[in-house]
DNA sequence: TAATCACTTGCTTGTTGACAACAAGTTTCT
DNA sequence: AGAAACTTGTTGTCAACAAGCAAGTGATTA
């Protein structure tokens, strides 16, 4: 529909193997967050991604190999935009700050692109149901994001600003936990929540409660 | 397969148009629990719910109307037990001691029923789909869930024991966010979390940032 | 009280259209 | 010419609906 089925290079010429599949691949992603958005992840069927995308209702099967290796790939690609958002917030910092700025760049990430933080959420939702093809990509992204926080913990331990007597792993959890959680309530009932403000409160109990008191 | 398809009473006698309902509905309520754990949401059939049930491939349609109507019983079924564990363990509870004795309760519904609380997650999952038959009932649980615990916030703040500058909305959302984001975590991969661990950081944390430090 | 008959409700089976997945074909690049 | 991108033909599965069968209900009559 929105693109040439059989597209061509700005200057004429005829693409590559390499460009027709990178081409071919973002355009059904793109279609299928479309689809996602408007329909779900079920009702959307790999007809509707691929026609949309331009091309036949056969390409998404033949290309991700299954409805779940398509969302995968949607969930992979999306998170790659997070994470960069997230490195460029929060570059070499550790500790609290490095907490506070990270709810910050998320806090953006959802401001600029509402889309894709929706689906990546759906996802993120969809591998919570046994036997989902991508739930290892969500349980490999939430584990790493726990290891982040938990670092910057340690971190902030070691140089004093956070207490010492605390739990890196159980705040990591309870980081990743709130964010996680403000999110999925944020997507089914947008009005119930005031997510800038959220942020805020968490960010002054993140300094309330890790911060050390018996410092200098 | 477990009942019989024409159920007969103890003492012989035949059983009520309701008692038959009854009875098949809580059957195929408990099959769709037992499938949902198994085979996730999508890979449940309702010929499965219905034969596991005891009774033909048509009943749970004919019923529930739907697959999504089925789902929402069971939302609405395990709720309901949920709420049983939260009102004998919170009761008239107010303030931090309702929100502390709240997560109590929850960490003792997990605990005692870890099947259902991993069915409830799911399907709160399934609801963050657009134009999911059933996301108005996770919406309105949600929403109930803030403002129970705002209200706690508000009685708390009334009788002094919570800080006077307390948003009770923004805690609530806080609070259930990390509930909800802390029981997707476990059930997408339990063994990444510490459930009671997090639980008594969260009671501490509760009483550090809402106490009124100003206090007698 | 007991038998029967019209009606309602619970439940099953037949059928249809939509869909994912696969296989075999066609077109475009190298 | 061969390989890779892409399309089309086909199959089995499933949700949903519709039509029918069986069991329960309640009023009437004797």
């Amino acid at each position: 529909m929105s693109t040439d089925p059989q597209p061509v290079a700005e200057n004429g010429q005829s693409l590559t193997q390499a460009e027709r599949t990178a081409i071919s691949d973002k355009a059904m992603i793109d279609a299928a967050i479309e689809l996602i958005l408007e329909h779900g992840t079920d009702k959307t069927t790999l007809q509707a991604i691929g026609e949309k995308a331009g091309y036949s209702r056969g390409l998404a099967t033949y290309r991700f190999g299954s409805k779940a290796g398509l969302y995968d790939e949607v969930c992979k690609s999306i998170s790659r935009d997070w994470l960069g958002y997230l490195k460029e917030g929060v570059g070499n910092k550790v500790g609290i700050d490095a907490m506070c700025t990270a709810l910050d760049s998320f806090f953006q990430f959802v401001s600029d692109s509402p889309r894709d933080a929706r689906v990546l959420q759906i996802l993120y939702c969809g591998a919570a149901s046994p036997r989902s093809e991508y739930r290892q990509t969500s349980i490999n992204i939430h584990r790493r994001q726990q290891d982040d926080v938990a670092d910057w913990v340690r971190a902030g331990m070691k140089t004093g600003e956070i207490r010492k007597n605390a739990d890196p792993r159980s705040i990591a959890a309870h980081y990743i936990a709130y964010i996680s959680g403000m999110t999925y309530l944020w997507l089914i009932d947008p009005k119930s929540v005031d997510f800038r403000k959220a942020n805020e409160d968490m960010k002054e109990h993140l300094k309330l409660s890790l911060k050390n008191r018996t410092a200098t």
